[in-house]
DNA sequence: AACCAGGTCTCGA
DNA sequence: TCGAGACCTGGT
């Protein structure tokens, strides 16, 4: 399948998803609760998998305009040599629920922390797609298993996610009306539920709901924009400056400088 | 063994 | 609106 440029080790492995694997040369991953197992063969991928080609396309974003991104992005010299060193970089279009349930969990914790939540999560409440290969669990699942949250390791994140799984289950989480309105309405929609800070709202809103402009700032990238760009301050203003300065793309930006900013694994 | 991790919450100024 | 402290737990 052609999904234009992209090279699957940095996509899948920059911080957006946590739960992809590769073995070998083949990714596996689970997306809408079937399997997906992709390699790379020339400019081609590989895709193997019970999803139509344009459930596969969607998740990869072929739909956007990466001259267009390109263009904007290489405004800045920075971003413009990232783009050149981490090219084949994309990012996703995830699942909402479960990419907000995710980043819910990935506070104040490293990655390999955060990955091994998840995968608890999947493990105790989602359902075995394969051999030892879980989904993440839907709303419901969670909420069906009282409790059973508690043996995740999830720390203080515990009753967050559990009260989030409840909102989910009761359909107050309303993922589509969040992707239509304008970024700002959006996080502010967001950061009203326990565990969603301005952080974690702009991983939200750009990994999942289509919000390009969106731009997460953690602690490597708060270290970044200001040893590069001299840029500090409180969250609201770094991020508005962000925005002004990457434009409506900011979200692809932020991921180059994250790539270059996060400890080697 | 400390320090830190893709932060958030609470609270006081 | 902003900054300071506390905070589960595990990785390095």
């Amino acid at each position: 399948m052609d999904l234009g440029p992209i090279d699957l080790d940095i996509t899948l492995d920059c911080g957006q998803a946590f739960r992809w694997r590769k073995s070998g040369d083949v990714w596996t991953g689970v997306v809408k609760g079937e399997i997906v197992r992709l390699a790379k063969r020339g400019k081609a991928v590989d895709v193997e998998t019970e999803l139509s080609s344009r459930e596969i396309g969607s998740y990869f974003r072929i739909d956007d305009d990466l001259e267009d991104i390109g263009r904007q992005l290489d405004r800045d010299s920075i971003v413009r040599e990232l783009r050149e060193r981490f090219a084949g970089l994309r990012l996703l279009r995830q699942d909402p629920w479960e990419c907000s349930a995710s980043f819910l969990l990935a506070t104040n914790a490293n990655v390999p922390r955060i990955k091994k939540m998840i995968e608890s999560v999947c493990v105790r409440f989602g359902h075995e797609v394969a051999d030892g290969l879980y989904s993440f669990p839907m709303p419901e699942d969670i909420t069906a298993k009282e409790d059973a949250a508690e043996k995740c390791g999830l720390g203080y994140r515990c009753n967050r996610f559990s009260d989030f799984a409840r909102k989910g289950s009761e359909g107050r989480l309303d993922f589509e009306s969040w992707k239509t309105m304008p970024y700002e309405e959006c996080v502010k929609e967001l950061v009203r539920f326990d565990g969603i800070g301005d952080k974690v709202a702009d991983c939200i809103a750009l990994f999942c709901l289509d919000h390009l402009e969106a731009f997460p700032i953690d602690v490597h990238i708060g270290r970044t924009l200001e040893e590069r760009y001299g840029v500090t301050g409180s969250y609201r203003n770094v991020s508005r400056w962000a925005r002004e300065r990457f434009g409506r793309y900011a979200g692809y930006a932020q991921e180059y400088l994250y790539l270059s900013a996060r400890p080697r694994i």
